[in-house]
RNA sequence: GGCCCGUUCGUCUAUCGGUUAGGACGUCAGGUUUUCAACCUGAAAAGAGGGGUUCGAUUCCCCUACGGGCUGCCA
């Protein structure tokens, strides 16, 4: 089986986790298959899409490492719209529409309020060339509609398994609109064929217009390509995708600190039967993928989760492949450092906070001035190493009695103004005699 | 309104008529770290409701409730 998939972002705004599922879906099914990955701009509505949303569309995909094999632009394929156009004029399959948008608002609240089902009354496929002459002449200009079987389409979903669509209650789809720009419809029909798509995989919300769009493959005369509808995403509170999590743009997740293989392993696995763990490459990802462990359910797509998968990849991660990111944050303070301060982030926005309380300054929170006199007075010299720690403790302990909880605490909270954090071995050996004389004595350093 | 789909621990889910209803994450409890986090171990925790079919239903059928998708000159 020779696989080819796309996926078909509009550079109409900005890539969403959603289409980021989907891509994810199509780029390990066709990694499985060792297939081809198409990015494919969806760029017809000329007036909404633009460059700036195109780039970052395509910075977005490299960022996760969704990389494509081969790609194509709408806008520039006009021509073979045009003549998949003319062929279904021809075959009397594409007719041309007067109604304005008000009439057919009216018409559809009409049916409505009558209980009947807000379907095209095909009232200008009786339009005569005079009629349409008049139209016209009155400044009209014509919307095409596609003319369906009125059949049932019907094909086996490789999610939902038999899936039957019956037309007769579809509106005829228009296809181009009065101002000659041409709807999703018929371009995606047109370059899936063009591009010999063997797959199309998408989510739920296109299963009635795969019905539509089997006809049009039919009318044009391309193979019938396999159809799998995965179930879309639904927020945390099982409602629709909010604001915070659905339409999380991955410009968003990349400014806040996310790792690719986190959001990744998120999407690959919720609403799988796989449990949403964390795995090391789009490779293992790709292994794994299986159409039957796709739910039939939606799947809930959860920030809080995505911070967990997120922290668990930073715990794990060596300085090295860290040390670039330290940079970008300005937090790269070493190895001791980061192998200290990744326990205690979630994402990389969180490095920075201990890297100011190894460099400073930091306000000391100190709840016992004699506790935090007393440790000052065992601090030991410098240099410091990894058991100065250990010493400066024991010190402490002896002289005050103090232990456990007690000791630890209150040392913690006047070295780095926080009542948690990294190893402190390590910290103290970072902040280094000066900071720590200081803070002892409830200075900002 | 119509058509389609869904509903199992808090969450994502397994089960393809007979199971102590399994796992993962989260939660809680222990352990470890002479502190917190991280880490390790253990525990608690589920079939929307109502009817059928059946010797036996989470599983098959119907109804209800709830949720989602579609019903665009959006994609």
């Amino acid at each position: 089986m020779s696989v080819r998939v796309r996926i078909a972002p509009s550079p109409t705004g900005k890539l969403h986790v959603g289409n980021v599922r989907t891509a994810l879906m199509n780029w390990l099914f066709a990694r499985q298959h060792q297939g081809v990955f198409m990015l494919r701009i969806d760029d017809t509505d000329l007036a909404r899409s633009t460059k700036e949303f195109e780039e970052a569309i395509l910075r977005d995909f490299k960022w996760l490492g969704l990389e494509w094999q081969e790609t194509a632009k709408q806008s520039e394929r006009f021509d073979d719209y045009d003549r998949a156009r003319d062929a279904l004029v021809a075959q009397g399959l594409l007719y041309p529409c007067y109604e304005t948008e008000d009439e057919l608002d009216r018409k559809r609240k009409i049916a409505q309020s009558r209980n009947r089902p807000p379907v095209y009354d095909r009232a200008a496929l009786s339009l005569t060339g005079d009629d349409r002459k008049k139209l016209e002449a009155e400044g009209r200009k014509p919307h095409w509609r596609f003319k369906l079987s009125g059949k049932r389409v019907e094909w086996t979903d490789l999610v939902r398994g038999p899936v039957s669509i019956d037309t007769a209650s579809l509106s005829d789809p228009v296809l181009i609109r009065a101002d000659g720009a041409y709807l999703y419809t018929l371009p995606s029909v047109v370059d899936d064929r063009d591009f010999k798509m063997s797959h199309i995989i998408r989510g739920e919300d296109h299963v009635t217009n795969t019905g539509v769009q089997v006809e049009i493959f039919e009318a044009i005369g391309g193979p019938v390509p396999a159809f799998g509808h995965f179930p879309l995403l639904s927020g945390a509170d099982g409602g629709k995708l909010s604001k915070r999590t659905g339409s999380l743009s991955v410009e968003d997740l990349r400014e806040g600190g996310f790792e690719p293989i986190a959001v990744l392993s998120c999407l690959a696995k919720i609403g799988t039967s796989d449990p949403v763990q964390i795995r090391a490459s789009l490779d293992e990802l790709a292994a794994e993928f299986s159409w039957d462990k796709i739910g039939r359910a939606s799947a809930r797509f959860d920030a809080d989760e995505l911070e967990r998968l997120n922290a668990q990849v930073l715990h794990a991660m060596p300085y090295e492949q860290a040390k670039p990111h330290l940079m970008a944050h300005n937090a790269d303070l070493g190895e001791l450092f980061w192998n200290a301060a990744r326990a205690n982030i979630v994402t990389w926005g969180g490095v920075g906070e201990w890297a100011q309380v190894v460099t400073g300054p930091i306000t000391p929170k100190i709840e016992d001035a004699a506790f935090a006199a007393a440790a000052l007075a065992q601090l030991p010299k410098a240099p410091y190493g990894p058991d100065s720690w250990k010493g400066f403790t024991e010190a402490v302990k002896e002289k005050t009695g103090a232990k456990g909880k007690a000791l630890f605490m209150p040392l913690r909270q006047a070295l780095t103004g926080h009542d948690h954090g990294p190893d402190m071995a390590a910290m103290f050996q970072l902040i280094g005699p000066e900071k720590a004389a200081k803070r002892l004595v409830g200075q900002a350093a």
